[in-house]
DNA sequence: TTGAAAGCGCTAACAG
DNA sequence: CTGTTAGCGCTTTCAA
């Protein structure tokens, strides 16, 4: 409630106005069909003339629906989560629900006691780039509804772009390139992508033929491009991933101080194609995603829309297509350009 | 409530099991000073062992306090309110409350009926750049608890970034690179930062004896970027200021376009200092502000803290400081560069 | 300090 | 089709 100078009129107001019992008030609010026309219009009509609004609060205690979900994001200052938020707050208001979103600030911790204080106030959880382990997740996802994004954990539903395909689209383009080295960049240790990725990444360079390197993990930021960037000059390699956009604009920056040319001595590719990844200097090369829609599917998967499938066995597991997005900052390797140092 | 394999235990249940009365478990965890201290260790201790957790529902229903917030934002797909979000959501939960946030997508209707919808189940609102009259935001001010972000009305608390003085330091800056016109790409017309800053913009340039001239409304997005550009070409002027980043950032990309030299044919401005406004080709010289803290102070006029004044004659208008940054975007006027066309 | 009991506003049987 | 009557889980007088 914000706050009623006179008190907000409810359903008794109403009946009382109207010369019916509440629960034909309720039921002409809640349930038009299994009430008499005529009454019901004439109780409408009171409630109008009341200024009367039902209180969620109150219709939600008896059922325990509150047609509010919950979102969490590892980082809300993260532009790649924005297109998560817009999507699921769409959705959500689409299916006549409330959006809460919280920030977990890459803490498992966080994550667990979230859903830990939100727990009866909300119908379900969707949380984007969970850092739990696969138990923790497995566990929770017994014990409340609950999807996720950019996260596959058996039985849990979840809908994330398809990034191992989209990894493979990378290492063709730089071997097309004829990179014979790559350095992944990854991101947080905790995080389900940076390993999905590396593994693509180490067994397409197998199949390629190139040299592969993981370094890190670096905050993936802005601020830790230049670690990462120094790091990857340090392997003399020609070509870098880093784990996001984020991270590849951080690296940009660094080499552009540093006087290295992109992709003159060094190609870049980053993850997410957020905003900023088409006017950096140079344009970056990155893997895109329809982000705004894993945030619906989710809420979808979340409230049972769609007829996805449930929980447990057999849990739905949206994976979106990915496209990579070629820009300027990749090219081919210059002639004469150092050899790759020996794969430590 | 998510779901509750075998219920979720009550007070009732916790009550029992410690022998004790509900009222007594309910005030051992509300108000522990006012229950006996052994008691009150007991009790915990089996509510504990039970795994109990207070259905914050209930607990709302007949106090009319949910600790729960509302922040709409007019766009939820620009950075900017990325900052604001990101303090609301700070400051939300330091209180040990939640935060939903929810797009308005620039329209005042859809402003009133989230309100109309959320009412009953938030203890206030915070709106970001409302697009509402003065009149019916003083209407819900007075209905329902309310602040405002990035908005100024008498009577209704609000956290603005000073863009007055700034837009002053844009002007002086402007002046002293010897732009002797200057052009104002307006947003919304519902946008009362649009017509407040546009007022300082021509008070100014009066006062600096230079030509000013608002064209408009643009959509406050890189799309209106090129209309904005073009606008501005036609006039012949040596400056423009955008109403934001984003519609700075699509002006520069449109004047990149039609190779037109930024800042060497034409300075370009922009509000807000977004994500990617340091990395824009050529950098975009802007008015910066704390709008994490805009988010974070509004949260606490909303919420009472900080011994801040209450709404009505006398409601906290704060005000944050705001401050240019000068990047590449702005330079002084070429010699030789064509003359200001007539003010129309 | 603790217990008994009356709601908060709405929904959902169960009768009529 | 409509009214009566229990609750939903918690807080809060009011007594004891």
């Amino acid at each position: 409630m914000t706050r009623g100078g006179g008190k907000r009129p409810t359903i008794y107001d109403v009946a009382r106005e109207a010369g019916v019992a509440t629960s034909t008030v309720s039921r002409a609010l809640a349930r038009p069909e299994r009430v008499n026309a005529a009454t019901r219009e004439h109780v409408l009509r009171v409630a109008e003339r009341l200024g009367y609004h039902t209180n969620q609060l109150a219709r939600a205690l008896p059922s325990g629906r509150t047609r509010t979900v919950a979102l969490f994001v590892a980082d809300i200052t993260n532009p790649h989560f924005f297109g998560i938020i817009r999507g699921a707050e769409q959705q959500t208001r689409a299916a006549g629900c409330t959006l809460i979103v919280g920030d977990t600030e890459e803490s498992p911790e966080l994550e667990a006691r979230n859903i830990e204080r939100l727990s009866g106030s909300v119908d379900g959880f969707v949380i984007a780039a969970s850092r739990m382990s696969d138990a923790d997740i497995r566990k929770l996802g017994a014990e409340h509804r609950l999807t996720l994004i950019s996260r596959q954990v058996d039985g849990v539903p979840s809908a994330i772009v398809d990034h191992a395909d989209g990894t493979g689209q990378i290492m063709e383009h730089l071997a097309s390139l004829g990179h014979r080295s790559v350095v992944y960049l990854a991101g947080p240790r905790r995080s389900w992508l940076a390993t999905q990725r590396w593994k693509v990444i180490s067994h397409s360079a197998r199949e390629l033929g190139m040299a592969a390197t993981r370094l890190g993990p670096f905050p993936p930021a802005v601020r830790g491009g230049a670690a990462a960037a120094d790091a990857a000059l340090a392997r003399g390699t020609t070509a870098a991933i880093a784990h996001n956009d984020l991270l590849a604009i951080g690296m940009l920056r660094r080499f552009a101080d540093r006087g290295v040319g992109v992709p003159g001595d060094v190609s870049v590719v980053g993850y997410d194609d957020i905003f900023g990844a088409d006017f950096c200097s140079p344009p970056l090369t990155t893997l895109a995603g329809h982000f705004a829609e894993a945030g619906r599917r989710a809420v979808d998967l979340l409230l049972g829309a769609r007829g996805e499938a449930p929980r447990g066995r057999g849990a739905a597991q949206v994976v979106l297509p990915s496209h990579l997005v070629v820009r300027e900052s990749t090219g081919p390797v210059r002639a004469g350009a150092k050899r790759p140092e020996k794969n430590l």
